[in-house]
DNA sequence: TCTGTATTCAACCAATCAGTTGTGTAGAGG
DNA sequence: CCTCTACACAACTGATTGGTTGAATACAGA
């Protein structure tokens, strides 16, 4: 379980850090349209080809991408799963947030609550974290 | 629009980066169940509290943090509204995907297209990216 | 006022990253 | 076979990043 894990923690790394460049990005936009060649992706930018290859090897070590070898191009296909491992972790974040910050009595510890003898109630008590 | 666009994307990127860290998310996580202050933020992990500090000013970077002066304690909030920047991002691709991998016509082109004259129809002839 | 606590700022360092250019390799076509 | 095309690999460079330590700031309490 903790192997397991680990794992999708690097994978939700590498995933972020992917969609972090806007370059890579704009890749996915367009392979969400259907799959091309690095040739026919390099095109619309003033970088070279190879740091377009670059940037989708970084896609690839994410799994977001994958390719098949076909004559001498090798389509890039965008793997569309993966997305919902990103999706799910910020959902599932933003829910717990927003149900805390729905509880009236967590909002009136907010704005009433300001005891210096008395530091901070919610969160240093309980840690579980990962 | 455009400069709307780009400051978007530029969020976005840091939105991205920001939660391509392990300690960045795990602070997160831990945010999502209340607001902390930098110290008590900082106790389960062996790096320097300066470290976390930093990690919290990426976070706030993004928006997805915010601190709010309180004696001389600063709480760190958690913003959730800007987990659906990432979130529409995610499903409005992933989304696209699927369809296109959904409609039996293109899954043949697939399978059975491979002209050398031709060749990649979806991608090469339009660009919409930014 | 002096002290302790909470936090930031600044300078530094090693590692990673995004880009480059140059070279190598695999397959299709003359 | 030779050449073009499509791509990957390797080495280098400048910028960014995650970490450190040391000092500065802000405020509460004795």
């Amino acid at each position: 379980m903790t192997i397991v894990a680990a794992v999708a923690e690097d994978q939700l790394s590498q995933v972020f850090a992917a969609l972090a460049d806007p370059v890579r990005r704009d890749l996915v936009a367009r392979l969400a349209d259907g799959d091309a060649t690095v040739t026919e992706l390099s095109a619309p930018y003033d970088i070279s080809l190879q740091a377009v290859s670059k940037h989708l090897k970084v896609l690839g070590a994410a799994g977001l991408v994958s390719r098949t070898k076909e004559a001498q191009r090798r389509p890039v296909h965008l793997e569309a799963d993966v997305f919902q491992l990103a999706t799910v972790w910020l959902e599932r974040y933003r829910r717990r947030a927003e149900e805390r910050y729905a509880r009236l009595d967590d909002v009136l510890a907010e704005l009433t609550d300001a005891p210096p003898t008395d530091p901070a109630p919610p969160t240093t008590t309980e840690k579980e974290s990962s």
